[in-house]
DNA sequence: ATGAAAGCGCTAACAG
DNA sequence: CTGTTAGCGCTTTCAT
């Protein structure tokens, strides 16, 4: 070993237990215990080497105590877009309570690729204790496969074999179902998000039941992608097949979809009201504001990291027994309702007199 | 040690290179030479010695690696907020040339407080083998004790002895403000962010440069927070002291402002042209869309991880001599322009007919 | 080109 | 309660 960076210019070579325990006369087995065992040492002489280390400088070095352990008090979020805000708060949640419980966060971008997922998996797995996948676009399989290396927990997502937290989007669509249909809107089209997102799937199926049951029609568009992009295109699609409310996927699509209509001669909520998912940052301040079904941002990061936290404490508990399915955690969204949601127009020009749908329009119990 | 996450139900004992070695009758330390010295091996056994490591299934422990080499392949960066859109494509672009480089990034959030952000490097400097630090609000001592500790990088802030990497702020606002000149604007007012920061310097000082050479005036409100919320309550300041031109600290500022201002019924751009900075994910759809003094984000982030890569490479190079202080890297910022500006009106009812400003107004020169 | 051996800094039995 | 003694898995002189 040449030179290591601590040698080098930097760190000063820092002082070990061996010249702590040195400077206080005690076996360095002692120093040790001293700092990572409080309590299985006399108190006085606990107190004299804390003491010492602190004139010393001495801290505790996290690799060399990883190494026999395995507690490296870092844990991994593998999110599918940094740049998508719907992880901001997200990430905020995940890092405040990992700091709390002493635990450092390690955050790795994957660009909504499965293959870099899977390498960031490969290189964050062996450093962490365990693993959070927010929004995965991979298999359950190769998850399992990643659990099995590491306590894991899925967000946004649910398995029946692996720890999962997710938004109720049940209800929370059946809620934004309920609003168009108090406003007397009689038929939605759902913008279809990725087809591998399990999201994708919840909304659009909660969507026909809800529809269902209150006697309105659905149509689905897509898929999309959920981004501002994807909402632009859908626009075009849904000038083709005119329709008075609209769901999107997600606020970004939702937001890009707007802006998608507004250069089509389009009004919103006037000639068509759009409802996004999620409730991003930017969802109260475009034009006009976004009624949307609010994921509960913040507490799916805290939730999620909690429940890895208790995976790690006692993973003996549900391990033998293996006694059914586990639940997943579903956290309550809310509809907040702003201005991108009017009065259907039975009159509407627009959503009336377009020419036919390019997409087949089922009924909703189909 | 008792129960090593590795053993108990994760990770089924992991091969290690004496597995390997005695598969393949090398000694151990042949093995390490196959992986981690490539060319000090004789091709064959290098070989023969893969083959049998990738049927077992060996991958090196980075954990082990690094207790005695130090080289954590850990880089971390350090934020003010996770939350704030400003740095999204900031850490992607991070991200992007650390994964290249084999790094993975640590990211800490230290939700903009000076203490939280010392915990965040106590807690992870020992792990990592450099850092960046965007937008610190510490001190510059503070950070000069961190660059002992590891080669660090500070990004949007400029300081003689450690490597640094900002935006071009003063050819930026001096486009705005150019551009402000053009739509005939006379007066620009200041909006100004957190006196601890860095950009809010040197922004107000190239304004009041900017504006004395082409002879405008400036005037400077503030300090807000630099959120949306700040920028709300700068809409009353502004009330009280009307301008047609405002120059905000940055975008989440400048739309606050602009919601604020439309709910005192002053219209941007008529009665009002505001810009902002940054470029921040929402500027393109918030309403109007907001002319800003665009920062080159994703390279910001970059290249602050390419500075301190280099540095990793090769810290003897400056060292020794330290000859004369170190520039600071400028990326070009671009003024983007959008609806948020307009022509002032020399008949603007609201600007002229205001009560006297509060604040003290400046002569560009004072 | 390869082997033997000595650690990196800390933890964890196992005595005493 | 504290000392002794082995390692954790890998890297790196130093020989051969």
């Amino acid at each position: 070993m040449t030179e290591r960076p601590k040698s080098a210019k930097f760190g000063e070579a820092r002082p070990t237990i061996y010249d702590v325990a040195a400077a206080c006369g005690v076996a360095p087995s002692t120093v040790s215990r001293a700092f990572s065992r409080p309590g299985r040492v006399n108190a006085e002489t606990a107190e004299r080497i804390r003491q010492a280390a602190a004139e010393m400088g001495y801290r505790t070095n996290p690799l060399a105590r990883a190494l026999p352990t395995g507690r490296t008090s870092l844990l991994a979020i593998i999110v599918a877009d940094v740049t998508n805000p719907f992880f901001f708060e997200i990430l905020r949640g995940a890092e405040e309570v990992a700091t709390e419980a002493g635990y450092t966060l390690l955050v790795a971008d994957v660009q909504e690729s499965v293959d870099a997922e899977r390498q960031a998996l490969d290189r964050t797995i062996p450093m962490v204790e365990g693993v959070v996948l927010a929004t995965s676009r991979m298999s359950d399989s190769s998850i399992r496969v990643a659990a099995k290396q590491r306590p894991t927990v899925v967000l946004n997502r649910s398995m029946s074999d692996i720890a999962s937290v997710a938004t109720d989007n049940s209800r929370g669509t059946r809620r934004a179902v309920e609003h168009l249909a108090e406003l007397g809107h009689t038929t939605i089209t759902y913008l279809a998000g990725p087809d591998a997102s399990w999201a994708n799937g919840v909304r659009w199926q909660a969507l026909r039941e809800a529809a269902h049951e209150l006697g309105l029609r659905v149509r689905r568009l897509g898929p999309f992608a959920p981004t501002q992009a994807g909402g632009l295109s859908a626009a075009g699609a849904l000038a083709n097949a005119p329709s008075t409310a609209v769901l999107a996927y997600n606020d970004l699509m939702a937001i890009g979809l707007m802006r998608g209509l507004v250069t089509l001669g389009i009004r919103v909520p006037e000639d068509v009201s759009v409802v996004g998912f999620d409730n991003i940052f930017g969802a109260d301040f475009c034009t006009p504001q976004l009624t949307t079904v609010a994921a509960p941002l913040r507490q799916l990061g805290a939730v999620a990291v909690q429940t890895l936290l208790n995976e790690l404490r006692g993973p003996a508990e549900r391990s033998p027994a293996r006694r059914g399915p586990l639940k997943t955690a579903l956290l309550p969204a809310r509809l907040v309702i702003r201005s991108s949601t009017g009065t259907a127009n039975p009159l509407n020009h627009w959503a009336n007199g377009g020419q036919p749908a390019r997409t087949a329009e089922l009924d909703a119990a189909g």
